[in-house]
DNA sequence: CACTTATTGATAATGATTTTCATTACCGAA
DNA sequence: TTCGGTAATGAAAATCATTATCAATAAGTG
């Protein structure tokens, strides 16, 4: 359905729509956690067995591009990428079992403005991630 | 000075105090931007010409562990460091020029307790990060 | 169906980070 | 101050992720 979505806005980019892209996108439009290209590669090769590791880093590469996904930046490490919300639009992660969920959230205006005043900058992005334990894997979490 | 605290700091936890490391943390702990390994190699080298740059690397792990520098995230990439502010801060970065400046902000208090609650995630951690110009950078912009 | 050209996967090349290891030099104890 | 155990070092090699090369393939327009 929204893979859909994506592959279209693919094809009005100019891209062909092949199957190695087919299953990359599949893959990620599916998952609700962040996904390394090596993850995306091992998942999308049970939809498309002939793929390639560097197809998947192309592709990722031009979903980047618009904006259908966004990099996910962890402690760990920052190759990680999961499918980009609708409009502006935060993270929220869980640590325990890497489930993402997106948030709104643009109080932010005001605690920009204050920064701005006071350290003379031009504020122009923000970047903001939450990170916990989901619903899940606090109720599983019984000690 | 701010240099002596953190190589009391290695000191105290068990760590040597080591020319190589003198040249590190004095290069990191002076500078106003966010330095990569290579960097910080080229940088310190001037101060200790036989450094390595595993040593570089070696070191950046045990100042990151104690806490004494924090890992920044960027568009281009995440392998940047720089000194940590004391308490909790977050980080402004300038676009153009690379200066970073710190700020406190945790009106963000309300911003999670409401996320909290439409998610129903414990929230435990947030991280926080604006970009923009510097007052430099802004006024040398004139086209 | 045919043709142009983007796309592909395998391989090789690159770049960043880690591991290995023999040598060096901290620094606490004598 | 010297000594000695041992953490720390740098060079080289190994590993891991990402990017470039290139001939073969296949998407999609006409």
């Amino acid at each position: 359905m929204s893979a859909e979505f994506w592959l279209t806005q693919l094809h009005e980019n100019g891209y062909r729509i092949t199957g190695a892209r087919r299953a990359v996108v599949e893959t990620i439009e599916k998952s609700t956690r962040a996904l390394t290209p090596v993850k995306v590669y091992d998942m999308s090769r049970k939809r498309y067995r002939a793929l390639g590791l560097v197809t998947v880093y192309r592709t990722l590469e031009k979903l980047e591009e618009l904006h259908l996904i966004q990099r996910v930046h962890q402690p760990m490490g920052c190759q990680a990428f999961i499918s980009a919300g609708h409009g502006h639009q935060h993270l929220l992660l869980c640590k325990k079992c890497g489930q993402v969920a997106f948030f709104e959230g643009d109080d932010l205006e005001s605690l920009t403005k204050s920064i701005a005043k006071k350290t003379g900058y031009q504020i122009q992005d923000h970047w903001l991630q939450l990170f916990g334990l989901c619903k899940n894997c606090l109720s599983n979490q019984q000690a």
